[in-house]
DNA sequence: ATGCCGCGCGACAAAATGCCGCAGGCATTT
DNA sequence: AAATGCCTGCGGCATTTTGTCGCGCGGCAT
């Protein structure tokens, strides 16, 4: 990998938090990236639209239209543009998802620059080790809530209605998804 | 979703787990499908050469070659073939994979036959027109926790090591009745 | 403006879970 | 034969997670 020695590669960062977004920008630019910075969907899609950038770095969770949707966008406008998705809520559905609307590679917080880096030169082998663990149920169920909750499109009432489910309850397990194993 | 209604469409179920096999085969067959069955990516393959299945279930986790490998296969084959990857060791690192190589769809298992015939439905940013009633989150920890037992001899110890929760807890769990629904 | 919905959140009781500990069964080892 | 190790079922009890009700807000169509 080493595209810093030409001209520098425009890379779009999109994340509704400021700091995270300076921190990882900063540390991209090191890197040889010309960072540009978005705060929300409605935000970067002018942006991209002006001048479509080489790379981009999308979070899913952000006040207002869902990342998903920006990944769409993005790939739409320059099907080469490579894409990472970054996301503290990761979930197999909105992996699936993302991977189908275009993005290249779709990664969960926490995530370093080199990670990242890494992650926009993925070309898929079929030599990714499996895990050795049964999934763990709290996992399952994420799981499970997640792909139900995109089949309804994000609404949380009607998922718990689906689900069976108090929508109360419904809300305190999306709030903390930690979880990872 | 009628596809019954006209000649039957292939479908190539790859997984080791003979009872699963037989068990989700005949399913499968109730609702239209010619299914054929294999139990490794060994065996898979020269089927699969012989006659491109128009559909196909891969379990990942398996004796031989992991099911990676035979997503790509298959995708190569022919491109135009619907692939549900169904797994009891989910990941989104495999996940994210699994669509890249051409997979229309990953689920966790337990999956049901119903779910299963939905994600060779699913489009990517498609309309949901069909509400199935989703799985309740008590039956899917059911069914997961007696898959976790049963490779683990049903020992009740291990098993709840594994799952990485209280032997007592799991105890509980087991004691009250399925509740199927 | 007036419902109808969805959302986020506080409060409190009910239920589930985590965490002890004990006794019995059943192999394997000493 | 006794000791050891592991599994099982089960009784309490502290803690955590739910179910439930209710409030106010904001969007949206009538």
């Amino acid at each position: 990998m080493t595209i810093s020695r030409e001209e520098s590669a425009s890379l779009l960062l999109v994340d509704d938090d400021a700091t995270f977004c300076k921190v990882l920008g900063a540390a991209l630019e090191k890197r040889g990236y010309a960072v540009t910075i978005a705060h929300s969907v409605e935000q970067a899609i002018p942006l991209a639209e002006a001048s479509p950038p080489e790379f981009a770095i999308i979070d899913l969770k952000m006040g207002g239209s869902p990342g998903l949707v920006l990944v769409k966008a993005l790939h739409e406008l320059d099907p080469n543009t490579r894409i990472v998705v970054l996301t503290g809520y990761a979930s197999i559905a909105t992996a699936v998802e993302a991977i189908k609307l275009g993005a290249t590679q779709y990664l969960a917080k926490p995530a370093n620059a080199d990670e990242i880096v890494a992650a926009f030169a993925h070309v898929p082998d079929g030599n990714v080790p499996l895990k050795t663990q049964p999934t763990q149920i709290d996992n399952l169920e994420w799981e499970h809530i997640q792909r139900v909750l995109r089949e309804h499109d994000d609404n949380i009432s009607a998922t718990a209605r689906a689900l069976n489910m108090h929508r109360r309850t419904l809300q305190r397990k999306l709030a903390k998804p930690p979880l990872r194993n």
